[in-house]
DNA sequence: ATAACGATTAGCT
DNA sequence: GCTAATCGTTATA
């Protein structure tokens, strides 16, 4: 492999703002194509209103509640897969979402992945992309990434030197949106551009209408 | 059982 | 810049 050993496990097993911070420039490698990271987010468990784990286990976000150097995908939109890295003690809740970087190997592959993509360094700007690139699903969550002979890996690759390195409020976070956790290269065409969290749109149906059903329906 | 909504993207103006 | 697409997860009844 051309970018480096594996990361150990201590490196995920650690908050996920210094997780998140030093994944910048690490090389995400996963069916045939091999990503450079250059903007992440970092997510804290139960004490952080804007994470899945916010409100304690569920079926989705279980994984994140597990031992750090996992994978946690999760769906959203109704169409897009989302890929995080878990940290931080089995027990604790924490990971880091990945939303920019750049494709430093299989590009032929990501472009099949992503048909609608013109530029190369928009093949992985957004997090859906980058799962999307990957090959990354569902299917995946949970995968072991330090276990030796793993099919996914983040290696070393080049970290970013604090100079280089911006940070800001999370992308398209409604709840504690302003929390500075993204970090993201300075001037790198791979990051995706800021957006505050989608205002909600009106009402088009009546509240307080009685469901079909709802009266007498079978035990 | 059911409504509301989302850590987004692509396509069009 | 604006918004349709599209469905699993979650909260609530």
């Amino acid at each position: 492999m051309p970018w480096g050993r594996p990361l150990p496990r201590a490196f995920f097993d650690r908050e996920p703002l210094a997780v998140a911070r030093d994944l910048l420039g690490r090389v995400v490698t996963a069916g045939g194509v091999s990503v450079r990271l250059t903007e992440v987010e970092a997510y804290a468990g139960t004490a952080d209103p804007a994470s899945h784990a916010y409100r304690g286990p569920t079926g989705r976000s279980a994984v994140m509640f597990g031992p750090p150097g996992h994978l946690y995908v999760y769906f959203v939109y109704g169409m897009h897969w989302c890929a995080n890295l878990v940290c931080e003690r089995d027990g604790a809740a924490a990971a880091v979402l990945l939303r920019g970087g750049e494709v430093v190997a299989g590009q032929e592959l990501a472009r099949q992945r992503r048909p609608a993509v013109r530029s190369a360094a928009e093949l992985a700007r957004g997090p859906a992309k980058l799962a999307g690139v990957l090959g990354l699903s569902g299917a995946d969550t949970g995968a072991d990434l330090c276990r030796p002979g793993a099919g996914i890996v983040v290696s070393a690759g080049i970290p970013v030197p604090e100079a280089a390195v911006s940070r800001g409020p999370r992308v398209g976070v409604a709840a504690a949106g302003e929390w500075p956790w993204r970090f993201w290269v300075a001037g790198d065409r791979t990051v995706s551009g800021y957006r505050p969290a989608a205002r909600r749109a009106p009402r088009t149906t009546a509240p307080g209408r009685i469901a079909p059903g709802s009266a007498g329906g079978p035990g």
